[in-house]
Formats: C-alpha cells, structure tokens, sequence
DNA sequence: GAGTTTTCCATTTTT
DNA sequence: TGGAAAACTC
C-alpha cells in the first residue's frame, strides 16, 4: 500500500500573484467573522472580487451560497462582472445586491407570511410625504406644530433603528410629538398594508419580522448562505446589522469591508459603532488592514492623513504609499463666492491647455446649492460640466408619471400612484371628487381604483367627467389584459398613448416637453431590456443614478462628497471650505462632536478621491439665499492641514461686483462683528449686514434673525 | 375645478 | 432670491 497519503493539490489561481500579502490574506483568510479594515485607495474592490472568485474556485462555496451586500446596485452589478472576468465563466444565481434590493427579493417570495402580495409597489420619499399628510390630516392634528416632514425623518429613523411603532414608547421621538408618533406610524403603516405597498425602511424592517417569527425559514437562509460579504461596512445602519446577524447564524463565515473614516451617513440610521466594535460582536474575529494606498500622491494622502488623524473615534490605520510626493496641495483664499467659480474656471482652463481631458476633472461640494456659482461661471466660460445625481433621471415629473400609471397597472391597490394620474391628462377631477371618492372606497373596503367604477355608476357626477373615467377605466382594463399576452414594453408605450399622456405632451410644444417625450422615449427602451415590468418598477425605485461613463466625457464631474464616494479623479477641486459649510453647520448643532466627526470623515472622502492634484478654496464673504452677504471665517479643516504637503495662496483680485458687495455690506452706524441690543431678543451679534437689514444671531434664540437696523441699538460690552 | 396670485421657506447629504 | 405650496379668484 501507498505510504504517503499526500493529495493532489490543485495551483493556486494566478490572479493572487497580483495582490500583495495583507490584500492576500484578505482573500484566503475565509472562515470566521473577519473585518477587513481598507483605506481609501487600497484595493478593496480587487480584494472583494478576488475573495469571491478564490470561494467559488476553491469549492467552498457554490454561487448560490453566498450573499454578498454592496452600497449601490451599480456597485453589484460591476462586482459581479469582474468576478465572472476572472474565473472567466457566468455567475447567476448569487445573492447580490443592495441591502434594500435583497430586502426586496426576499419580500417578494414571503410576503404571504405577512399579508402582503408579492406585487407590492415600493414608494419613493414623495408618496410618503403625502401619505403622511393625509394621516396627519385625518388626525386633525396641528400641521404647523406635526410637519409631515418630521414624522417622515423620524419614522424612517425608527426603520432604520429596527423599531415598530409599538416599540417606541419610550423614545425621545415620541416624547417630541407628545405622544402622536406612534399613532401616525402605525396608522401609516396600515395604509402601507392597504396599498400592497411598502416603503424603504419596510424593505429591512419586514423580511427582519418575517425572520425573526419563522424560524425554520431563518434556519434555512442560515444554512443556504455558507458565505456573507459585506462592502461599505462602515454606512450599515442597526437594522441592517441585525439582519446580518440573523443571517450570519452560528457559524458566522462574515466578511465585513469597511473604512470607519469614511462613515459618512450618519443621518441616515447608518451607526459607526457597527464597524467600531466588530471584533466584540462576531466572537473570534479578524482584523486585516489594507493600508497601501494606490491611488493618490505623497502629499495628497499626508494631507488626508493629518486631517483625520483629529478624530477620536476610529480604530486607526496609517496609509502609505511608494508613489512620489507629487504636487503640494494648493490652499486657495479667494475674496467672495463668485471670485471662487472664476477661480475653479481658471485652473481648469489651464488644465484644457495641457491637454487634460475634463473627465479627469472634478468639483466636489458639501451640498449641491453651492453648485449654482460654478455652473454659472462655467456656463459663461463656455466649458462643459456634468452635475453628477443632480435630478435623477427617475425623479422627472415626466418619469413618475409614467411610473405611476405602470404601477396602478400592475397594482390596483397603489391609491397613491392613482391619485398623481388619475387627472392626468385633464379629466375635471379635483380634490372634491377625490375627496368624496376616498370615503366611498373605505366605506366599501376597496381601492379608489377599483371601486371608481361603482362610484361612477352611483350618479351625482357631471356627464362629461362621467365619461372621461369611464373612457379611462376601458383603457385600463385593456392594457391589463393585454400584460397577460402581449411584450411588456410595448404595453407600457401603448398605455401611454392611449391615456392621451404622450398628446398631452405633444400638444405643449415647448422645449421642455419635447425634452419630456424624449425621456418617455428612453423610459420604454429601458423597459425593453427588463423582463417584466414588474421587474422594471422594482430596479427602478431601487435604483442608483449610474454615472454614466459616457455623459462625463469631456466634461468635468460636478457633484456633492456624498455622490463622490468610491470615486477617483486626476484633479480634484473642493471649494466651499468655511466653518458653517464644511463642517456644516446643522450637523455640529445636532450631533456635536459625533456631527463634527462625520463632517471631517466627508473632507476625508473628498481629498482622498484625488490621484494627482487637489486644490482646496475657501472665501472672505459669501452670498446666501443669492442675496444675503455673509463674512466667512475659514474651515477649520484648512488649519488641521499639513503645512509642508500644502501651499497657501492668497488671491487678491476682485470683481466690479465686490465693490457694490462692499457697499451693500457697509452701513454707516454699524459693522459686522458689532454687538448690539434688542428689547426683545436681548443681546446679540452681527454676522452679515444687507443695507439697513442686520443679519443676527442672539444669545438669546438658536437661529440667525434678520432685523432693520432701526430696532436694535449697539452695545459696547462684547 | 382651473388658473392666477400670494405666501412661505429654504440649503445637507439619499438607499 | 426663487420655486413650490397654499390661498384666492373666476
């Protein structure tokens, strides 16, 4: 007999020759809860993909044993491109997806278990808005002291937190709406139910009910998924940290990737404490760090380093790179906001002279208002710009209307997509009708939909409305019919047509709606390429705007930090550097030191998206509400950056429109940084002067008031 | 119910 | 300031 009892040992697959040893350890390191930890710029695309491969290769997992979460369904689906271009076959059959498109997916198989059906509609934050009014309406509560807009963040932050709304009795929420939030919620949710319809937060919070009260179902999801994968760790927020744990069961073959300095949504549910404490909550944890930075020069990555090393709350990696230092970081102080755009301009000219090709180029903001300055420098400077998730593609007016006509169409209990069409195009229904239609239907038990006909039928309606509906319920009834037997694309352009919205548009002739037909036309290309149309609805609401690589070409990106994120560019501008701006001031007023924390993560994000060079601005005044002249004091990110790594400019030159910005600033009695005395609102200081109107902030009140100069008198005590 | 005028409020970020 | 919602006519 044979001795030696060795195995055949199959080679290692070439690709792991190109990663370095923490990347490979990353990679090989499969069994047990392990965190990998990867800076800005390390590769942790490669080391993900790579992971998967090595499973799928190694046999330790098939496809379909594994779940693998991402931040963007754009970021699934290029992840799962990859893995498919190194093992170089087809990879169907994965999990994968965002945590909300996985939700979905899971939903749509069990939602018998909570009485839902599987076509439930999913809504985006505008029909939960006005979802949200008509609770409160009907609560006849005070919708000047109950904005629908609070309940709307607090019941999306209570999703986020995995709470129900009779697990909340004792929250701070609660507390703040004396007492109405709960009824709102639940009263909310059950419209929800009554629409076969769920929003965002249901996505996570149901299939956690659905598992958290069938076992046996969880024990199955638990042994189907040998392998968990998890990118963007860091933007998890609890509910979703409790589905993983469910998910992960005992063995626990958890693989979280993550940067905790780059958290940068906290005011989305997402807790840093998820990754901070990784290694306490998965027993036998491993940490890796990927700490080899590939992307940006010496002294690009010396200044994100300096500038995040301020935090206190990270666990800490030090980044490095074998790359030259590189150009300094130029720090620019120019005199107002427009001064900043022909600035950005300028550089960006030059860049065009040398050749660059503006795709290389971005502006990166910390909120989209500040977009405007530059478009109209760069609109005058005729160059070409790209706002990146500016106005969604699926957020047009045009687009959810079409959108709700295909949602009624496949579920006719949607009564919110039935109230945004159901007079469109005109039919002389008004809120009266609508009115008087809703209690008919609740009396009935049926939707506004499905019960229209019968109140039709009951009279006391004008003949020609009577018409119209019945006109649009024939249409309706056909094109249902006709999903069941005809291509769906062709249905959906059909319906369209035949409801009279495409001759509505038609009939407009101006620009704008011919740009509409346009987007209509696209709309029913994309609805080509999906299977069904409830397949489309359900990518569609789910749906990352892609940049698309295309529309950037020769343009240079504009786009706000967040949108930025796992993004890279040669040349990167941040302007907009000043205390209230960045770090935004509502943040720090709301969180404190946590706030001020996540606002230095984003300044992060933002200097590490740059290879080659970055130019960071910031300015003396600055234009508020396109009116208001504000005196700017400078982020205090500029003074956390490293003096060696940068170069500090001081622009002099000003602009016809200084000078009247001067005048409008300059007051005869008073002047910015004066102290003055109110009889009501007691002392306060002056931040902006416009005229005879003083900008200002009183000790005695939290926000900025705006006050004629006559009623306030100075005071000489600071 | 549709069209016009007035008032209100904003500027954080989005799956 | 400017766009959207609410209030106000017809």
């Amino acid at each position: 007999m044979f001795e030696n009892n060795e195995k055949i040992k199959l080679p290692d697959l070439d690709f792991l020759s190109t990663l370095n040893s923490q990347q490979k350890n990353a990679v090989l390191n499969t069994e047990g809860p392990l965190l990998v930890l990867s800076g800005a710029g390390t590769g942790k695309t490669k080391v993900l993909t790579t992971r998967l491969a090595n499973i799928i290769y190694t046999r330790k997992g098939s496809i379909k044993d594994i779940l693998c979460v991402t931040f963007t369904n754009k970021a699934a689906f290029e992840m799962k491109m990859r893995v498919e271009k190194i093992l170089k076959m087809p990879v169907e059959g994965m999990f994968i997806g965002t945590f909300h498109s996985i939700g979905a997916k899971f939903l749509r198989r069990h939602a018998s278990l909570i009485n839902l059906k599987n076509d439930f509609t999913i809504l985006d934050s505008e029909d939960q808005l006005r979802l949200l009014k008509q609770v409160i309406n009907s609560l006849d509560l005070d919708t000047k002291l109950h904005l629908p807009k609070s309940y709307l963040y607090m019941i999306d932050q209570l999703k986020n937190q995995g709470l129900s709304h009779s697990e909340i009795s004792n929250h701070e929420f609660e507390h703040k709406t004396s007492g109405k939030l709960s009824t709102v919620y639940s009263m909310y949710q059950d419209r929800l139910k009554n629409f076969n319809s769920v929003d965002f937060g249901d996505l996570i919070m149901l299939p956690l009910e659905i598992l958290k009260k069938e076992k046996d179902l969880l024990f199955n999801y638990q042994k189907k998924f040998k392998y968990i994968l998890v990118d963007e760790y860091q933007d998890t927020n609890a509910s979703q940290y409790m589905l993983l744990r469910l998910l992960s069961g005992k063995k626990k073959n958890i693989c979280c990737v993550g940067d905790e300095d780059q958290s940068i949504y906290g005011w989305r549910g997402a807790q840093l404490k998820n990754i901070l404490n990784f290694e306490n909550d998965f027993n036998g944890a491993k940490i890796i760090r990927l700490e080899q930075n590939y992307r940006s020069s010496g002294n690009i990555l010396n200044a994100a380093s300096s500038l995040i090393s301020e935090n206190k709350e990270r666990i800490g990696k030090k980044l490095w790179t074998s790359d030259p230092s590189g150009e300094t970081v130029d720090v620019v102080n120019l005199e107002n906001d427009e001064m900043e755009a022909v600035f950005v301009a300028d550089q960006i000219k030059k860049l065009v002279e040398k050749g660059i090709n503006l795709s290389k180029v971005a502006i990166l903001t910390r909120a989209s208002f500040q977009f405007k300055d530059i478009e109209d420098r760069f609109i005058r400077e005729n160059l070409k710009y790209k706002v990146v998730g500016g106005l969604r593609f699926y957020e047009r007016s045009e687009i959810k209307d079409a959108l709700a006509f295909f949602r009624l169409l496949i579920n006719s209990q949607d009564n919110l997509a039935f109230e945004r069409i159901i007079n469109i195009p005109k039919r002389g229904i008004g809120a009266v009708f609508i009115k008087n239609l809703y209690k008919f239907s609740t009396e009935k038990k049926m939707s506004l939909y499905e019960s229209l006909k019968l109140f039709v039928n009951s009279g006391k309606i004008q003949k020609s409305v009577e018409k119209n509906i019945n006109n649009f319920l024939v249409i309706f009834k056909r094109h249902k019919e006709m999903l069941g037997s005809e291509n769906h694309s062709d249905v959906a352009g059909s319906l369209l047509d035949d409801i009279g919205y495409t001759e509505m548009l038609q009939n407009e002739k101006t620009i704008e709606s011919e740009g509409r037909l346009e987007n209509l036309k696209k709309l029913v290309v994309d609805i080509k390429n999906r299977r069904s149309l409830d397949e489309f609805l359900e990518e569609v609401s789910l749906l990352t705007e892609n940049v698309n690589q295309k529309d950037i070409q020769d343009k240079t990106s504009l786009m706000t930090l967040h949108s930025a994120k796992g993004l890279e560019f040669d040349y990167v501008f941040l302007p907009g550097w000043e205390e209230g701006i960045f770090p935004n001031q509502r943040n720090i007023d709301e969180y404190g030191n946590k706030g001020l924390e996540e606002e230095r993560r984003l300044a992060y994000v933002g200097i590490t998206r740059a290879r080659k060079k970055l130019f960071i601005s910031f300015v003396n005044f600055r234009k508020q509400y396109n009116y208001n002249l504000y005196r700017s004091i400078p982020s205090r990110f500029v003074s956390e950056l490293p003096k060696k790594s940068c170069n500090l400019i001081f622009e002099k030159n000003t602009l016809k429109s200084d000078r009247k910005a001067f005048k409008i600033l300059s007051n005869n009695n008073f002047s910015i940084g004066d102290f003055v005395l109110h009889s009501e609102f007691g002392k306060g200081k002056i931040l902006g002067i416009n005229g005879k109107k003083l900008q200002i902030k009183f000790e005695s009140n939290s926000g900025i008031v705006n006050i004629f100069s006559d009623f306030v008198t100075k005071s000489n005590v600071s």
